[in-house]
DNA sequence: CAAGATATATCGGTTTCAGATATATTGCAA
DNA sequence: TTGCAATATATCTGAAACCGATATATCTTG
């Protein structure tokens, strides 16, 4: 059950363009994203609900992400019940072109940090 | 005046990152090394003196730099004069072991993140 | 001789982080 | 059939990080 924290911590500007990305591919909702992206990192990258969903809200204050609630209808109880309430988000054009400018920034960083590096004789070049 | 920060933030491990490859170069000091950074980044990352400092300080307690103060003497004024000093910071081995590790979290970090953003049809491959 | 650059260092208000907590439903296995 | 893990959203809160401002002092240049 090693915890090693070997990859840097995500700043929530990472945690965005994450999310971002995984909302590019098509709608989701909170607890589906963060499973994603555990499983598409092997559980490198974790986003608790803690950092997510705030985050989530944001960006939906900020217009990036737009919003459905869905009714689970419960297979076996009363077809009356209330019932797990699921909150979908899907990309709106404002979230596209951040995506696109957070890829481009993440370009720029990952450049510049290369070229920090690079200089270092022992240092093999990021692929 | 524009203040636009396009580049995500420095956490402290990718500022850390970017210090031990500054000082894998040589030693050096403090101001020196917010300066190279400035310049070699074309001032997309400012290392201030409040983040700087205080993280030489960690760094030197873990053993990951050696420090020596430099009596700078003034040209004009008296000799015997106290004068100005620098702290100089040179690599330990441990501090190269360190560099590595973060080298190679860097590169994971990096390719987890383009394994995310590369899955988006409008996205272009980190070089 | 004043202003700006060099040089190190801390203070303190704001923001961020992430574990814990809260609440409720659903599915499954003992 | 009951109880536990998983699903699902959301906030609370103590700790850590961030970074502009401040403090102090010297050196250089016009």
């Amino acid at each position: 059950m090693a915890r090693k924290t070997a990859t840097p911590q995500l700043t929530q500007d990472h945690t965005e363009l994450i999310v971002l990305s995984v909302l590019s591919e098509g709608p989701s909702y909170g607890y589906s994203i963060s499973k994603q992206i555990a499983a598409r990192s092997e559980d490198e990258f974790r986003i608790g609900a803690s950092q997510l969903y705030p985050l989530l809200t944001k960006m939906e204050k900020q217009g990036l992400v737009e919003t459905d609630w869905e009714e689970i209808k419960s297979k076996s109880a009363d077809p009356d019940a209330p019932g797990r309430k699921r909150k979908w988000y899907r990309l709106a054009s404002k979230g596209e072109r951040r995506l696109q400018q957070r890829i481009e920034a993440h370009k720029r960083f990952t450049s510049l940090i290369n070229s920090f590096i690079a200089t270092d004789p022992a240092a093999g070049a990021v692929a």
